[in-house]
DNA sequence: CCAATTTAGATGCATTTGCATCTACTGCCT
DNA sequence: AGGCAGTAGATGCAAATGCATCTAAATTGG
């Protein structure tokens, strides 16, 4: 993603950001030849997940589309059809008649346990061997760190 | 992406890939809004830019596909576009009948390292002021630490 | 040396995605 | 209250993506 060296500030941020996207690409890949993805692709799992975090139970369709790379269209699109597969419901914001708020039904749930079940054991697999624990932690702490210092998304047109 | 709380080594690791993934995600988020993908998509510009950095200057299609999160078939139209749009010339393996050679055009050339410029711009803009030097240093120690560790990725089908 | 298997890429086709736009509702400001 | 700008989602449509499959070239095994 960025240049070859690594002296200047300008070069480290880029090789740094340049490192965790491989990273990311290359975990992602091996998790997506697992068989979890054979149920629902990354962004459909990925909001069942975010839904399955909630604490209320219902979030709305714009805070969704923070935590997921899709535009809004494709998000409005993604959970239409996971409402029609009856994984997600869907019920008009009470205080905002334009907003759209979403929840897992109990099939949705149950479906998001058993993918993420999958899932975790897949990335212990992935990443336990690679990172000792201390290191994991560390990591964790700085891309949280990164993601926190990011302030607000911008929201996708 | 996984789990909860913060004590096994199964739920260490997941909750560290999920933080890297988020971190990834609001990152790409911040950067797509930005003018530089204007003129080309995140993975046409990954393809300029691995070829940017491959010493012999031509690369099988097929190591291209290692780097990029894109099926075979979706990685073989994007470069059809790419050559269509003059960015990159193909020439068939002289080894191997088979395979495809790629490297870049010098308008190709051109265009990358220009929005090449502009994503070092932003990423540094992004980045730098959310870790400090030695957090960045550790950051990209880590991710290509769990990069090396992984193996090699599995062909897409 | 030839048939059978494997590998690299291309292609048909249905699905997904994004951009631009549209509609409906909110909130503000006078 | 009444109009006006701003926000939340939905939708038309073209472009991109993935899966399954196909072709051609290489490799393997007899």
């Amino acid at each position: 993603m960025a240049a070859g060296g690594s002296e200047s500030p300008v070069r480290l941020a880029a090789e740094t950001w340049e490192s965790l996207f491989r990273a990311q690409v290359a975990v992602m890949r091996k998790l997506q030849s697992g068989p979890a993805f054979r149920k629902l692709a990354l962004n459909e799992y990925d909001v069942l997940f975010t839904l399955s975090r909630c604490p209320s139970g219902w979030l709305r369709l714009n805070e969704l589309n923070d935590n997921v790379l899709l535009s809004q269209s494709s998000l409005s699109r993604l959970v239409e059809r996971l409402e029609k597969r009856g994984l997600v419901a869907r019920m008009t914001a009470p205080e905002d008649g334009r907003g759209v708020l979403l929840k897992l039904t109990d099939e949705g749930r149950e479906l998001q346990k058993e993918i993420g079940r999958e899932h975790v054991r897949d990335i212990s697999a992935l990443v336990g061997p690679a990172l000792t624990p201390a290191e994991q932690k560390e990591l964790m702490r700085l891309t949280d760190k990164l993601r926190n210092s990011l302030g607000p998304l911008p929201r996708k047109r």
